[in-house]
DNA sequence: ATTAGCACTCGGAACCACCAAGTGCTAACA
DNA sequence: TGTTAGCACTTGGTGGTTCCGAGTGCTAAT
């Protein structure tokens, strides 16, 4: 393995290369304070990570860069604590300080805020609902041949959409159903609501409306035809600032798959709780092979994960955005948590 | 002002630089079938052209490429009708064949569909509210300290905000108050609900619950506290395939306008109907000081209006892009019109 | 009024030399 | 034996030169 000269070495490159997005050379690395070695003894380490597959060439004669293998060495075993500045300490207090209201602000700011302090894009995905449990249904009539079914859930979510409405149903066939539905429904779980329909409420429903059943397939087709991923991004053009990007295919292709809420959702579905770092290759699609993806975990209530995400390229401040993601997931869970209690 | 030859050269200086990028030269126009003079003369004529301003050089001996004032006398005095494909064609009336359900859809779906078919990027935004009239009110308990209140109006739009419910207050209490509000202001337009709550139902509501005020309070900021401007945006990623936008700088600096609602609401607002084109440094915005925006205007109903935009290098294709619009902002009108009758 | 001809200009590509920064290796050193 | 000094070698980048192509402006001929 290496041996602690050649650790500190990868080390000093590695944060080196973070800050100036330049290849380090032996000589700058002795010119350190902290660093008592002279760039011959330097070079020969280097040539042995070399060899070990930590630092690439990129050329003959240039100095080293880390390689993917490097810096998964550095945030496997070499991530120093990062401490966060107060200013920093205080935006996150102060987001999660005000007693929350509803949890897509929260998702939605969190993006918002965690892309400004880092300058990296920031991605929040919405917990999977498997708790999640119906408030409320609504219909709405807007006019003749449409209305607009709604649904609250007991996270605050509002879901809308909007349906035809053909002749041959009476708007007020519509309410009684609803009423109905709401009766019956109430509490709860969303993804139960299809299961207890037929268990529960068809039987009734077929008693007071004569053609209840297209009434009833409206509002079903409308209410859960779809099933929308709660994805927010933002800061996507911080993804032009960075050097790495300055060849605008690679800008493009990273764009492309980031508009894509359908490709992104499921790179950042977690399968276990915590931090997770996915650096180039490592991410499946091709577009991100030149950037690394941060992943952490947040719950909400019982075992549900929703992830925060910070998107950048391989040469990203670890340590600062693993601390962030840290603190932050922290602090949103607790603050999740304590809203559901009441 | 312009010779017949002059004005014709410039037009085919203008769309040849719109297809090719590249400054153009006496010798390549004198090519052309339809040209039938010497490039001697059409250098002379150049000359003149450059003289007035039309054109620029890129360097003293390069060909030449179209000044803004090229642009502008181009859109305004030779922009020749530009048929759109069949398969152009197909797919705009598809998107208006169908029944329409819903304002924001169509909105959304104008957006995505015309980035496709033009490459720019493109932007919807709503009409003015002057005439959208409320259609329901209602309020749901989320918890013992929150609660939801939805709005949806006669143009299908649902908003909805959270707001902290203060132990003070009973949700019974908020329950009469929505009552009273439903009952009174069903049916009214969207921006007389403030003078209409102090004129009519501030004296009902006294006589129903004890602390009205507070609830009321607690609804009216709710509901009328922001205002949302309805603005959709698509294809941003556009940008960055055209080769203007190889500076990464102006990409940037284009970006971060794009992403700021309040900045590029104001320059979608129309004073008059119809296709309005604007070049350049006719932007009043300095990022956009290299694009061209074409607006569009739709309407709703009675002088409502909305607008479409196309956002695009100045070196655009205004025939292409001015006929798109011009047709789809006219099925869009006939359609929502046809909507609001039923 | 139009065009042919010609001298002139400029950017871009190709080539060169040179320099700075870096490496690998060998031999000396503690 | 691990570390270091010294040196030859490599490479990308910079600046200078030349050359070529594409273009222009002007003058004189048609």
């Amino acid at each position: 393995m290496l041996t602690d000269r050649q650790a500190l070495i990868l080390q000093v490159i590695i944060d080196e290369f973070i800050e100036t997005a330049q290849p380090i050379g032996s000589r700058n690395i002795a010119k350190k304070d902290h660093i008592s070695y002279s760039p011959a003894t330097i070079r020969n380490d280097m040539a042995d990570l070399e060899d070990a597959g930590y630092l690439v060439k990129t050329h003959s004669s240039s100095g080293r860069v880390p390689s993917e293998k490097g810096y998964r060495f550095y945030v496997d075993h070499m991530l120093s604590p990062f401490s966060l500045s107060t200013e920093e300490m205080q935006v996150i207090k102060s987001q999660f300080n005000d007693r929350m209201i509803e949890m897509e602000k929260v998702m939605q700011n969190s993006a918002h805020i965690l892309s400004e302090l880092t300058q990296y894009t920031t991605l929040v995905l919405g917990p999977e609902v498997y708790e999640t449990k119906l408030k409320q249904l609504q219909i709405v009539p807007i006019n003749k041949q449409s209305a607009i079914a709604i649904l609250v859930t007991d996270t605050g979510h509002v879901e809308h959409r909007s349906f035809a409405v053909p002749h041959t149903i009476d708007h007020s066939d519509l309410e009684k159903v609803v009423n109905i539905l709401n009766q019956k429904l109430v509490g709860v779980p969303i993804i139960y609501l299809d299961r207890m329909i037929e268990s529960e409420v068809l039987d009734l429903l077929n008693q007071y409306t004569s053609n209840y059943q297209k009434s009833y397939d409206l509002i079903h087709n409308a209410l859960f035809g779809h099933q929308t991923t709660s994805l927010y991004v933002s800061g996507k053009s911080n993804i032009l600032m960075q050097p790495e990007f300055n060849d605008i295919e690679k800008a493009r292709s990273l764009f492309n798959v980031l508009e894509n809420e359908e490709k992104m959702a499921p790179m950042l579905k977690a399968d276990e709780e915590g931090i997770h770092i996915s650096i180039g290759h490592e991410n499946a699609m091709e577009a991100m092979n030149h950037s690394t993806l941060i992943t952490a975990t947040y719950t909400v209530g019982n075992e549900q994960f929703g992830t925060i995400a910070l998107l950048g390229p391989t040469r990203m401040e670890y340590a600062k955005a693993v601390s962030l993601l840290d603190v932050w997931s922290r602090h949103m869970s607790q603050s999740l948590h304590k809203w559901f209690k009441d």
